[in-house]
RNA sequence: GUGGUUGUAGCUCAGUUGGUUAGAGCGCCUGAUUGUGGUUCAGGAGGUCGUCGGUUCGAGACCGAUCUUCCACCCCA
């Protein structure tokens, strides 16, 4: 017990149980990425520093899991101390490795280029419930337009894939973030648009009164202040508030741009229709990347103690950054971990077996063994999925196998059976018996 | 990175102010049932109490360190 092996913190093995659910999830989504005609690409585990550094702010450099170089490099590291010298690292999203995959395979690409990308990402963070530091993140992303027809899809994704996985009960917020720029700017604050922000997206958490605190703590005038505080009342109605904030926002281009692109994406969606999801506009709404420019979206469960389930928004300048500018990007990630606890706790997977053994052959002895084994064989070329118990143990054992593993169902192939050339199979749910002809059996199978 | 919290059988947890061989339920194994699982009954196995060190005649319980869990901040999926 004591002795037992384990794994890193903030990490976890996946049984063969929950993989089955976790592929759900991975395969739901990745249906919809396609359905909304969305190609795959994978980048590697492990990035140059310098790719990542300096992308998502002070407190993302820190979350980076720096690998440690080999060699005399190393040594030469532990001596200085300079990080410098740390030359690769773990990737900390899909999004930062994909503005590079872009700058660096520019020529190779369609544009607008629209790939989706599920794969683990790592933050050397303090594990929490629904917080990991290995998870995996599913990303579409399309680059090379700025049209507000993705940000109108990405809204259609959400919805489609989460209420395919049977959420019933979430919200998806959207602002922009020119609006948080004309808010500032119009308030005269412009310089503290970070500050700003970062106090008010916790309206939610800390309430009107904590974020005032906050915005007087980061030195945020009193004037600007009470410019802002209009904000904190806004009630449910989309248009309404998307009115009220024009209003607020006269005399500011940006955000009057802002207000406009908002409006386009809510009407199209009023059009549209969506599922399950409601869509709420939320000028608080901020996140902490620095560099979105426009739509941000967030997507919460609601009723569930549990961050925020998927993220997203668009960033114009990103591939600037690797030098090749004029691209606009628009994406959007889906937390397939967070999805995994908020379905478990709402009790969302359905049965899921179908990638899992269908019928199992009890094992009576040798000859009904090797008499078995070519029926299987069989089988399997006809796709169907079965296996043999390995030995001739009890009844009851075996069956107690096929029981626990959720096969459905049970060959009991024995002397008698082998004679008149039929199949007795049981049905372990019903516990049902019945004898079959080889055709019907596989014909049962396959239907 | 800061402050707090948790760790006893495969799982969920009891374990009185430190005192002999550490318990329960569920699960697991065996048998009743040598061609029938999920029900029932009977029996059985399994723990150096997260780890290392300290205090004590004596530590699962007290102290320290460390790892882990969860929580608040920070940030986020």
């Amino acid at each position: 017990m004591a002795q037992k092996p384990s794994v890193p913190k903030g990490t976890r093995d996946f049984l063969p149980q929950t993989m089955l659910r976790r592929n759900h999830i991975f395969n739901t989504i990745k249906s919809v990425f396609v359905k909304f005609g969305y190609a795959p690409i994978e980048t590697p585990a492990m990035e140059k520093t310098e790719t990542l550094l300096g992308k998502y702010g002070e407190e993302g450099d820190r979350l980076i899991f720096k690998i440690m170089p080999r060699g005399r490099k190393q040594t030469k590291l532990m001596e200085s101390g300079d990080l410098k010298m740390v030359e690769e690292a773990l990737r900390y999203d899909l999004t930062v490795p994909f503005a590079r995959f872009v700058v660096q395979h520019q020529n190779d690409l369609n544009f607008p280029f629209k790939r989706y990308q599920i794969q683990n990402v790592w933050r050397a963070d303090q594990p929490q419930n629904g917080r990991y530091r290995e998870f995996f993140q599913c990303d579409a992303d399309v680059v090379g337009s700025d049209s507000l027809l993705f940000e109108v899809e990405f809204v259609q994704i959400y919805d489609e894939a989460l209420s395919t996985l049977g959420l019933d009960d979430f919200t998806i917020k959207i602002n922009n973030r020119k609006i948080l720029s004309g808010i500032a700017e119009i308030t005269g604050i412009s310089d503290q648009l970070i500050d700003m922000t970062v106090a008010i997206d916790k309206l939610d958490k800390i309430g009107e009164e904590g974020v005032v605190k906050e915005l007087t703590e980061r030195n945020i005038p009193a004037d600007a202040i009470e410019k802002i505080r209009p904000l904190f009342h806004f009630g449910q109605d989309n248009q309404e508030n998307l009115n009220k904030i024009q209003t607020m926002l006269e005399g500011s281009e940006i955000g009057q741009k802002g207000v406009e692109e908002l409006r386009f994406i809510l009407d199209q969606i009023e059009v549209l229709g969506l599922r399950q999801a409601k869509l709420e506009l939320d000028v608080t709404l901020a996140r902490g990347l620095n560099y979105y420019t426009g739509a941000i979206f967030e997507v919460k469960a609601n009723n569930l103690n549990i961050g925020s389930i998927c993220g997203g928004g668009r960033y114009d300048d990103l591939t600037g950054i690797f030098g090749l500018k004029g691209m606009s990007g628009v994406g959007i990630s889906f937390g397939a971990d967070r999805i995994y606890d908020v379905m478990n706790e709402l009790d969302l997977f359905p049965k899921l077996s179908q990638d899992a053994t269908q019928i199992m052959f009890v094992n009576f002895g040798e000859a009904e063994q090797n008499f078995c084994l070519k029926k299987i064989k069989e089988l399997r070329d006809a796709g169907v999925n079965a296996e043999i118990y390995p030995s001739n143990a009890k009844m009851k054992k075996q069956m107690k196998y096929a029981d626990d593993k959720g096969i459905p169902m049970v060959a009991l192939i024995g002397s008698q059976e082998m004679t008149d050339n039929v199949a007795k199979i049981k049905y372990l749910e019903t516990g049902e018996q019945e004898d079959l002809s080889w055709d019907e059996l596989l014909k049962r199978l396959k239907g």
